[in-house]
DNA sequence: TTAATTCCTACTAAATTAGTAGTATATTTG
DNA sequence: CAAATATACTACTAATTTAGTAGGAATTAA
């Protein structure tokens, strides 16, 4: 399961995203009302994701946070990834947190590792492809796919 | 990430798979060690799976544990699910630990939760068509392509 | 009857995750 | 410059989950 943290981080990139065609400087306040994310949490959080690069900020009076890269360009893996979120399911086949099993006696032959890399890489092939516009599209694809039914009546 | 205890407990049911043809009990203290599983821990894990149905045990001197079902019949996905280890990212995709978003408006339109599924379904794919019997065969294919590198200097 | 084993309840310990407090620093606006 | 309003940053605390243990009861074979 994704950590809180992430899922968070995703929501949070996710409002920017949609303001990013002005893209000026986001209340970390206006973003956890909206978000319903407890505030100084994601003050936490959003610095985090300015050390890596993710997002930029601006200090003061009309400051806040606002997106460093086209949202086409942050994908859901690196978001995942950078607020600490492993995607696979054992350690041994982690890139980013990877520790060795202690009993194996050979990682090249373990059938079950075998087995939990493929579905690391069938995940990782989705989050990798999948950036935050790509969500936003989604949304709206989405929506339209439901809308019709509620005006139908 | 798979909880210890869901992994001890494949590797346990490999145990008993590999000697699944005279299939007579197996001692814990046996498991544990040929599998490096913390005794004590490892006889909760079995206790919980054959409340579970999947191994059967008998008590006493000589006794031990047992696969119920054939090793082609029991499922990772299974594994999994009963000793806890939920297979989505998100609470929100989860079948069986489902938990609405606070803040989601309308789940049917999430598009964070869209993409989520996607990963879920692709790794319930892999994960509900390998049995404990594909596992052993993976590792045996796997040492054949090992060996003969060995062997060759 | 003894030795060896599982059964079962109830803990404890460790680690991780979630969230908060409080102060320093920067920026705008009057 | 001063007040108001942001973020920056460090250092906690609280809650939850996970991992593992203790110890005695019940069962079976020899």
């Amino acid at each position: 399961m994704l950590q809180k943290k992430t899922k968070y981080a995703i929501k949070a990139l996710l409002s920017l995203a949609k303001e990013y065609k002005d893209n000026k400087p986001m209340k970390i306040s206006e973003i956890a009302e909206k978000e319903g994310i407890p505030r100084k949490f994601l003050e936490a959080i959003l610095l985090e994701l300015r050390h890596h690069g993710i997002v930029g900020s601006k200090m003061g009076a009309t400051g806040g946070y606002y997106l460093l890269k086209h949202p086409e360009e942050i994908m859901l893996s690196n978001v995942i990834r950078l607020t600490g979120g492993p995607i696979a399911l054992l350690p041994c086949v982690s890139l980013n947190f990877y520790e060795p099993c202690v009993e194996c006696v050979s990682e090249e032959v373990c059938g079950l590792r075998n087995v939990i890399l493929e579905v690391r890489e069938a995940s990782i092939k989705i989050l990798s492809k999948t950036s935050l516009a790509d969500i936003l599209l989604r949304e709206l694809k989405l929506s339209k796919k439901v809308k019709p039914l509620k005006t139908k009546r």
